[in-house]
DNA sequence: CGAGTGACGGACG
DNA sequence: CCGTCCGCCACTC
C-alpha cells in the first residue's frame, strides 16, 4: 500500500465518524486497515490541509484527552468545536464511556 | 545509516 | 488513576 493509499483510507474513516461522537487514532487505524500504526493517524491529521471535508476534531487520544500539537489555539479549539457538538467533557478529557463512535 | 522525535497505545507496577 | 517502558513507523539530521 501507497503511503497515499494509506492517507485516504484514514481519511474516509475519520470522515465516516458520527458528530457528536470521537474516535481514538489507535481506532481509526484498525478500522482503515492500519493496526498498530496510530501513529500514522496523528500524522496524517497534522498534515491536512484546512478547508477539507474531515472532522480531525473527532479523533482524540485512547484516553479521551485532545493530543498536544505546535498550537495550543488549536488543542482550545478541538474542544470547543467537540462541546459544540454535544460532546461533555470530564475534566479535561472526553466522556467516552459515552462518546465513543461505536461502529 | 544510526539516533532522535512525535496529533499513539498496550502492558505493568 | 498515574508514571514508565516499550513497540510502532514515518521523517529529519
Amino acid at each position: 500500500m501507497t503511503p497515499d493509499e494509506a492517507l485516504d483510507l484514514i481519511y474516509s474513516v475519520v470522515a465516516s465518524i458520527p458528530r457528536g461522537r470521537v474516535a481514538t487514532y489507535g481506532q481509526v487505524a484498525a478500522l482503515a486497515g492500519l493496526a498498530r500504526r496510530a501513529r500514522l493517524v496523528g500524522h496524517a491529521l497534522r498534515e491536512t490541509p484546512d478547508g477539507v471535508d474531515v472532522p480531525w476534531h473527532r479523533v482524540v487520544n485512547h484516553q479521551g484527552r485532545i493530543s498536544a500539537r505546535d498550537e495550543p489555539a488549536s488543542e482550545h479549539n478541538q474542544r470547543r468545536l467537540l462541546e459544540a457538538e454535544g460532546v461533555r467533557f470530564i475534566g479535561d478529557r472526553v466522556d467516552m464511556e459515552s462518546h465513543q463512535w461505536d461502529e
